[in-house]
DNA sequence: TCCCCACACGTTTTT
DNA sequence: CGTGTGGGGA
């Protein structure tokens, strides 16, 4: 008998034991998945399998090295051979030796982000004269991207168009994909979209993989879409050993083509499937289920499913009615502090939640004015910031020449006297003799037109990335990326800016992560870096916890959990969001994230909601979310602060209420006031200190307007001058 | 090439 | 209110 299925449940045990045909394995939040996860491919090692017949999937990087780590103590090095990844990285690792197959791209293609696809879209509208008001890039981005996930190519896009708007946007995807094949990139959608072509046009291909992978199992299965659906179909034709985890409870990932039938509809297209349903929670008391069964339970398309907990009772939920945002900030910060002081609980065991990175404002100030350390995960991303961007695009270059688009990125980066006019004749002459851009450039003889000065700086350009290039395979990945950044120049521009000093510690920082890339298990080369930047967020490397308390948004917490948890801004229109109320399927899309919210929390919960919120510069008010009235009145325990706000409102002179000509826009028509709470203005004059919630103490610099419209321009150190409206920003005399 | 202003817009975003 | 963008001017 396995020692591995000692202290597993027998739903557990089952699960891990059950390793021929397919399985579904329905594990709620908190039901020890991760634990049944590895301990099934710990079994299925035992007995006999062979690690590299196992392809394991999950959906986030962070998930990925999780599980390795801990599928690593218990069979040791034999971990290194299972094929065990993200569904994207699994792709981009089997297209690297099949796609050839497919006679369009070469093995050294190269991933281009969201940021990256964006600008091209932008390109191809200009192009094809398409006014951007009316096709919004972003849109349109999503159109290909839902489209691509659909498995739609922009031949059947187009075939599909009935209408004149529809035409334009299939020619727009037609262009938009000749385009990154002629750059010899992939989008994250390719990566999914071209692993299912092969393995339904190959069939000696699929075959292969068929018989390679015996086992697979997928997690978080809720959150597929039609394409890793089809994936994960047809690598499991064979053997049928198919495992599937997730909870469909705990799918929010609709709006990015996730569908949720691929789980609710697993044991029709498997019909042998044997079912197995985690429902003991380990991580929370039995009020915070009780909430989060309640409030899901108002979801008509699910299959009933009920959590339940051992851990009897447990604190009651806290729920807080502020004032405005600034009062809901106020009491998260003051709670925080209690517990800190009571119960000694770290900072690193809070998390403060919101439905959206707007409210994320409001709670940072709180949290400053209390001076409570904090970390905010994914709002500006590391590999999102130009210099970054930039020398990537230079490393992409070198791997892959054709990618023009990396190439018009850094022509000029750093300034090299290669103007707008340049590389527009350098683009046309491209254009019309179909040579890339990179040989147009690295051919001196060619009657492209540009000046002999501007050529003089193509010849030095090319010469510095042939000579890059020649070197590539020999050098490790740090030396490459040290010898681009000075190589280049780009560290040497930076530095003569006296504002470069924050951009030249993130190229520091991009050193540090090429030199922990060559301790990894991946080999150190070029190829295996730009993968893995392409496809690695910063969430992934986040140190969450750390003595500091956690902001994020619901969407980003899924996953995790912590001892205290505050859900923030229930509120109509907020959570659920107003742009979902139309739409029945959104709102149970929301209570989804909802239920995720509530399942973080281990031992105590806090929701707040706000009679008034700040949006858009306007007051609004909401009225309490309907999650709050579906959560049992019996494990609330009810605060308000409008006790502390009539007290200070008896202070001030009574005054009306204006309601204003224009409605709300959001959907449920909020009331909007003309006054702030707050009306009495201070004088400001130039020279005076000012102490800002966000950016310290500054000085006054000018005053402009007078009354309630007066602005100051204020300068803070080491942050620049702010312009700041005296009625909103949140500054007092210092 | 840069800077300033007017104007529009405003969910979530594992890869 | 904030941010991003595009036009116009220096």
């Amino acid at each position: 008998m396995s020692q591995l299925l000692e202290g597993l449940n027998p739903a557990q045990a089952e699960a891990v034991r059950h390793t021929e045909g397919p399985l579904l394995i329905m594990a709620g939040a908190g039901s020890g998945k991760t634990r049944v996860l590895t301990c099934r491919i710990a079994y299925l090692l035992e007995q006999g399998v062979a690690p590299s017949s196992i392809l394991a999937i999950t959906f986030t990087n962070k998930a990925a090295l999780e599980m390795k780590e801990r599928v690593n103590k218990m069979v040791g090095d034999m971990s290194r051979q299972l094929w065990l990844s993200t569904f994207h990285a699994f792709c981009a690792r089997f297209l690297r030796l099949e796609i050839e197959s497919l006679g369009m791209y070469n093995r050294n293609f190269v991933i281009y982000d969201a940021g990256d696809t964006l600008a091209m879209i932008k390109e191809c509208l200009k192009e094809l004269n398409l006014d951007d008001k009316q096709y919004i890039p972003r849109s349109m981005q999503g159109l290909i991207s839902n489209a691509k996930n659909a498995l739609q190519d922009a031949g059947e896009y187009a075939r599909n168009a009935d209408n004149f708007r529809a035409k334009q946007e299939a020619e727009l995807y037609e262009l938009y994909q000749k385009k990154l094949v002629q750059n010899n990139a992939l989008d994250f959608d390719d990566l999914l979209l071209l692993a299912v072509r092969i393995l339904e046009t190959k069939p000696e291909v699929l075959q292969r993989y068929q018989m390679r992978f015996s086992h697979i199992l997928i997690d978080e299965y809720q959150d597929t879409n039609r394409a890793q659906y089809l994936l994960a179909k047809h690598l499991a034709a064979h053997h049928r050993n198919l495992c599937v985890v997730g909870d469909a409870d705990q799918s929010i990932y609709g709006w990015r083509g996730a569908d949720i039938r691929n789980i609710l509809d697993f044991e029709r297209d498997y019909p042998e499937t044997k079912v197995i349903k985690l429902e003991q929670n380990y991580r929370s008391t039995e009020v915070i289920l009780e909430a989060a069964n309640a409030v899901i339970a108002n979801n008509s398309n699910r299959k009933p499913k009920d959590l339940w907990t051992d851990i009897a009772g447990g604190e009651p939920i806290t729920c807080y009615e502020a004032v405005d945002e600034r009062d809901e900030a106020r009491f998260v910060a003051e709670s925080i502090q209690k517990h800190r002081k009571d119960e000694s609980l770290p900072y690193g065991d809070m998390a403060i939640l919101y439905r959206t990175n707007s409210q994320s404002r409001a709670l940072e100030e709180g949290l400053m004015k209390h001076a409570i350390p904090y970390v905010m995960v994914g709002n500006v991303k590391f590999y999102d910031r130009k210099e970054i961007k930039d020398i990537i695009a230079y490393l992409r270059v070198l791997y892959n020449p054709n990618s023009s688009q990396d190439l018009l990125r850094i022509l000029n980066v750093p300034k090299r006297g290669i103007g707008d006019t340049t590389v527009s004749k350098l683009t046309d002459y491209a254009t019309r003799s179909g040579m890339t851009l990179f040989e147009v450039i690295s051919n001196p003889d060619l009657e492209t037109g540009v000046s002999p000065r501007a050529r003089k700086h193509l010849d030095e350009l090319a010469g510095l990335l042939f000579d890059l290039m020649g070197r590539t395979p020999t050098v490790c990945t740090y030396d490459l990326v040290k010898a681009v950044m000075e190589e280049s120049g780009y560290v040497a521009e930076l530095q003569k800016d006296e504002k470069g000093e924050d951009r030249l510690e993130n190229l520091q920082e991009l050193l540090t992560v090429a030199r922990d890339f060559a301790i990894g298990d991946m080999e150190d080369n070029l190829e295996n870096f730009l993968t893995r930047v392409a496809l690695v967020s910063d969430v992934d490397d986040a140190e969450l916890g750390d003595g500091r308390v956690t902001l994020m948004t619901l969407h980003a917490a899924k996953g995790l959990e912590f001892p205290v948890a505050f859900l923030t801004g229930l509120e109509e229109g907020i959570f659920p969001h107003a742009r979902t109320l139309m739409n029945e399927a959104e709102v149970e899309e929301e209570r989804r994230i909802c239920y995720v919210g509530i399942t973080r929390a281990q031992k105590k919960l806090y929701v707040s909601h706000a009679m008034s919120r700040n949006i858009y510069g306007r007051s609004t008010q909401f009225p309490p979310s309907r999650f709050l009235q579906e959560m049992p009145e019996s494990g609330l325990d009810h605060q308000s602060g409008r006790a502390r706000f009539a007290a200070a409102k008896a202070a001030l002179p009574p005054r009306p209420v204006v309601p204003l000509h224009r409605g709300g826009s959001l959907g449920l028509t909020p009331h909007t006031q003309a006054r702030d709470s707050e009306a009495t203005h201070e004088v400001w004059r130039p020279g005076e200190k000012a102490k800002h919630g966000k950016w310290g103490v500054g000085t006054v610099v000018s005053v402009s307007g007078s009354g309630e419209d007066q602005t100051l321009k204020v300068a803070f150190e080491g942050q620049g001058i702010k312009t700041l409206a005296v009625k909103f920003a949140p500054i007092s005399k210092a």
